[in-house]
DNA sequence: GCGACAG
DNA sequence: ATCTTGTCGC
């Protein structure tokens, strides 16, 4: 296979990516700044936004950088903006916002200029949020950057401050029951930095769950919870995941997904 | 043995 | 992330 263009980093980079991670993390705010947070409903809360950057098969430049809203709570469709990007940053652990997070924010500032009135007023993302090494996982980065509430939901375990996917963290995970069941992960400082989220009660692989800016975190299980007719939420699924809809020019239009029942 | 490491 | 072989785990 041809060997990618994953060129080293410059030296003395991750030193500022860090400096820039601890900047930016003085901005995070983890309570629920929004009067729809507090509300058992959610009322008040209309477009929910997820961020995602999909990979083209066998490449790690060519990517889709794509924001998907939807509209609360009914989970249709409002807008969709796909748009093919060359990533140059490598992918670094610890690290995943200098490698997608430009693009992401790009997509966002893009439809609050153009259309304000489909921007939304909570941001999921594909990633983690305070649930990182340095507390600054790309979800933060995003929340930071737009000024909105933002959620990180990660699909696998970082291991981060002493917590483990280990065999008593998969006992925790055998032990959820039921979609909606939860477990803190709670890290050696005694910080609960997320929680183990089962999405639905047909999924046995539960989702990572951390606050990323402007929410709080029980605030954000709640809300991806209600987001989740498959395991991964509906706004972070809406994302093209087949080479179909990465062909598609930016900014086009998708049709929902069948909906269930209203 | 050579570990962990979101996407 | 994507692709892929394989079949436990400290």
């Amino acid at each position: 296979m041809a060997r990618e263009a994953v060129r080293r980093l410059p030296e003395g980079t991750l030193s500022l990516w860090k400096r820039e991670q601890a900047v930016l993390k003085a901005r995070v705010v983890d309570r629920d700044t929004e009067a729809w947070q507090r509300d058992p409903a959610f009322s008040g809360l209309l477009r929910v936004g997820g961020l995602d950057v999909s990979f083209v098969k066998g490449d790690s430049v060519s990517a889709c950088a794509s924001l998907v809203v939807l509209s609360y709570p009914k989970l249709e469709v409002l807008y969709e903006d796909c748009r093919m990007v060359s990533l140059t940053a490598p992918y670094v652990p610890g690290f995943l916002a200098f490698r997608e997070g430009p693009f992401l924010v790009d997509a966002v500032q893009r439809l609050q200029e153009k259309e304000p009135h489909l921007s939304p007023q909570v941001l999921l993302v594909d990633g983690n949020g305070v649930l990182h090494p340095r507390g600054f996982g790309v979800a933060c980065h995003l929340g930071v950057h737009t000024d909105l509430p933002s959620i990180g939901v990660a699909k696998k375990l970082l291991q981060v401050d002493g917590l483990e996917n280990n065999a008593l963290h998969k006992e925790k995970i055998r032990l959820l029951q039921a979609g909606g069941d939860t477990f803190p992960l709670t890290g050696g400082s005694g910080a609960v930095l997320g929680m183990a989220l089962r999405s639905h009660d047909h999924s046995t692989k539960p989702l990572y769950v951390s606050v990323g800016h402007k929410m709080s975190l029980e605030a954000a299980v709640r809300l991806v919870r209600s987001c989740c007719r498959f395991r991964i939420p509906e706004p972070v699924r809406q994302e093209p995941e087949s080479t179909e809809t990465k062909d598609m020019p930016p900014g086009r239009l998708r049709r929902a997904h069948p909906q269930s029942r209203p």
